[in-house]
DNA sequence: GTTTGAATATCGTTC
DNA sequence: GAACGATGTTCAAAC
């Protein structure tokens, strides 16, 4: 396997070539004094400071400074990344076509940089929305003693409804699932569905099933009629 | 300033010692052979690969792969870092507190640990949904020819109204801004905002205003007999 | 290619 | 500290 490489205090001229070398092969890291503008769907601009330049192999460029998880500039992939000399300074130019992004990074100071050879792999995250909404639709009974499953992701003229069951009252129930604590908003979505059903004429009940429901979405949910049950995606993990 | 500092194929001991004494100071950054597993609101586990481990001194950290803007696995500060040796291997472990989220990189061979000093500054981007709210607040003109100027950001038992006019007719106008393509979800916002104002039995419209909207966007307005204006913030960045 | 909505969303602001 | 909504959201799945 291609090993790592680095260059200390570079030249301009070599950190230039240095970063073209290996932009495609893996990460490419670059440590030192920069100052950052953005140009695209919004603007911004950065001061003179040390930060921390990363450019991924699909184009990905980010910019992080000391704190956050967020980095202060970026530009997603693919974008088509470039270093070059400008007036004797290192200058990294980003830009991504769709939407016209550009990000430009002008490095007076190259401290380090670096490359590491990495990959991507897929990958599983576990206890997602799409993982109770599975869970449920095996065990209805959670949310509706007797109830028989309808459908799961059923498209509407609203929108898609999660969960759709029968009650044995032979009433539809729109079941509405969030992974967290569940706002105003999926009250609001679950409103809309119950509202679609009951103008073709169904008999209908609206329920908003999640780990956790704010005061006000509470409020919401009983002003128009709805219901609660409580279900954490962790009893779905460990199912 | 202190300056940066690196570790090539230390000794496991060796980098635990550098990463806890950097750790809080900069961007730690090690590069090597690892497996990772995170357990918290959700679950994942990642195979052992050569990725590149960030850590900052808010307790951010992350783990980043050749691919995408978004590490794979992450805890955002505050979190709480620590590296150390278990079974001969380096390990660290990150701990954030509320909501509990744990993530365990064990990297079996550690390539290369480095330490860049930096900081973190304020900073402004041009063209947000605020800009663009702000400027229409001294236009109203854009939006409706004649109107007055009601409020920004309105509280209503609903939510909060981006912009509220009043139109020569007398009629309240109510404005939902979008920085971006509007899609059903900003249509049925101002559908509640306009349902709430005809509740307290004013005469309202509802006007939607962004650089673009949706194809079933569209469809929802026109069916709720709301009114769209294009506006970009491009206009508004240049204003 | 476009649209749609989830996300371990993160983050700032407000209450 | 809780909650609410914007984000240059990003991302992947559905169409």
């Amino acid at each position: 396997m291609e090993t790592y490489a680095y260059l200390e205090s570079p030249e301009p001229q070599e950190a230039a070539r240095f970063v073209n070398t290996y932009k495609r092969r893996g990460i490419v890291v670059v440590y030192g004094l920069c100052e950052v503008s953005y140009e695209g769907r919004a603007a911004a601009r950065l001061e003179p400071m040390y930060r921390l330049i990363i450019i991924k192999r699909d184009g990905t460029l980010l910019v992080h400074e000391s704190e956050k998880r967020e980095p202060r500039i970026w530009n997603p992939p693919p974008s088509s990344n470039v270093a070059l000399v400008i007036d004797g300074t290192l200058v990294i130019k980003s830009v991504r076509s769709r939407p016209l992004e550009t990000v430009i990074v002008r490095i007076p100071i190259v401290s380090f940089a670096a490359f590491f050879p990495a990959s991507s792999a897929p990958y599983r995250v576990h206890g997602t929305e799409k993982d109770m909404v599975r869970f449920l639709a095996s065990n209805v009974g959670l949310i509706e003693e007797g109830a028989t499953l309808v459908g799961v992701e059923v498209p509407t003229a609203v929108g898609s409804v999660d969960l759709l069951l029968r009650g044995m009252g032979g009433e539809l129930i729109v079941v509405e699932v969030k992974r967290d604590l569940a706002g105003p908003e999926a009250v609001h979505q679950l409103k809309r569905y119950v509202e679609f059903f009951a103008s073709k004429g169904e008999k209908v009940r609206g329920v908003l099933a999640s780990p956790d429901i704010s005061a006000s979405a509470y409020k919401y949910l009983k002003e128009y009629g709805l219901e609660y049950r409580r279900l954490s995606p962790k009893q779905v993990f460990t199912a």
